[in-house]
DNA sequence: TTGTAATAGTTACTTTTGTAACTAACAATA
DNA sequence: TATTGTTAGTTACAAAAGTAACTATTACAA
């Protein structure tokens, strides 16, 4: 007894969300993974530097949402693989410039490829309206909390 | 340079997917963490317990999706808070036939009862239509991986 | 039976994340 | 120019998750 529509787990947003999240995930974190070695907090500063070319690690934070420890430890690892270089900004010395390397470049090429070949195969199972839906919902859910 | 459609990051579904379970849980998840001190994984069980009466951990872990050390640790936690208890099934010693107490069913009310509430509210930001396609699109993208 | 494989669940160890405190640099104001 | 506050990023410590090896029990077949 638990009101006029019973409550149904699979049915439930957040939890849909996170299980088509992981679903959707699972196959192409293996091909970073197992091609560069990489965590999914550093594939995304890699997209990231690779699509809007010279940013500081707080550029991406906010665009990523993710937090500045996560981002700091992904630049670091991604250094120390020589996929990213940073230099420190000459007019804010707080401030470091990250920018891919050439070997950064190339990873993201692959990856960007590898995204948009799995994404394609992921649609697959969607009707074309079916696709679009989906991404309006999830922007839309995205920016609830946006904030 | 990067072909005749461009990869756009903010398109791409696994992280529109990623970014939009992270935002629709997080206000949820501080409720269940506030009131009860419960992890995501521990949340889950609860509901599954709650929704579906006795069950072992195996049976949960298909279900939901869950290693069996998520699960362990999970009912861990809540055996030792007193929201689960836990009998050794006499036909099969190996197996634990895991239900809820009292108390454990009545956190179960409470936080089914902000679910409703909760996906209502996320729901407000969607239509009717967007939301049923939405709902239809995840399942179907929890399905490919499936197996 | 007895030996081998499979299953339920736990434990130990490692990796990753979260949180808070920290350093260094800048900004603004008295 | 001191003082106070803010910002960029790192580090240290604690909590959580992943992985593999483990115990105990059951299943099955030689």
């Amino acid at each position: 007894m638990s009101g006029p529509e019973t409550f149904e787990l699979n049915k439930f947003l957040p939890y849909l969300l996170n299980q088509a999240a992981e679903s959707a995930s699972l196959e192409f974190q293996s091909i970073y993974k197992d091609r560069y070695g990489m965590l999914r907090t550093e594939w995304r500063v890699l997209f990231h530097l690779g699509l809007y070319g010279e940013m500081t690690a707080t550029d991406i934070g906010m665009r990523a949402r993710m937090h500045k420890t996560k981002i700091s430890r992904a630049v670091q690892r991604l250094t120390d693989r020589r996929f990213v270089s940073r230099t420190t900004d000459t007019n804010d010395r707080r401030a470091e410039r990250l920018t891919l390397t050439a070997q950064g470049q190339s990873a993201y090429r692959d990856l960007s490829s590898v995204a948009r070949d799995y994404e394609a195969a992921l649609q697959r199972h969607l009707s074309t309206s079916e696709a679009a839906i989906l991404r309006t919902a999830l922007e839309k859910l995205i920016r609830i909390s946006a904030i």
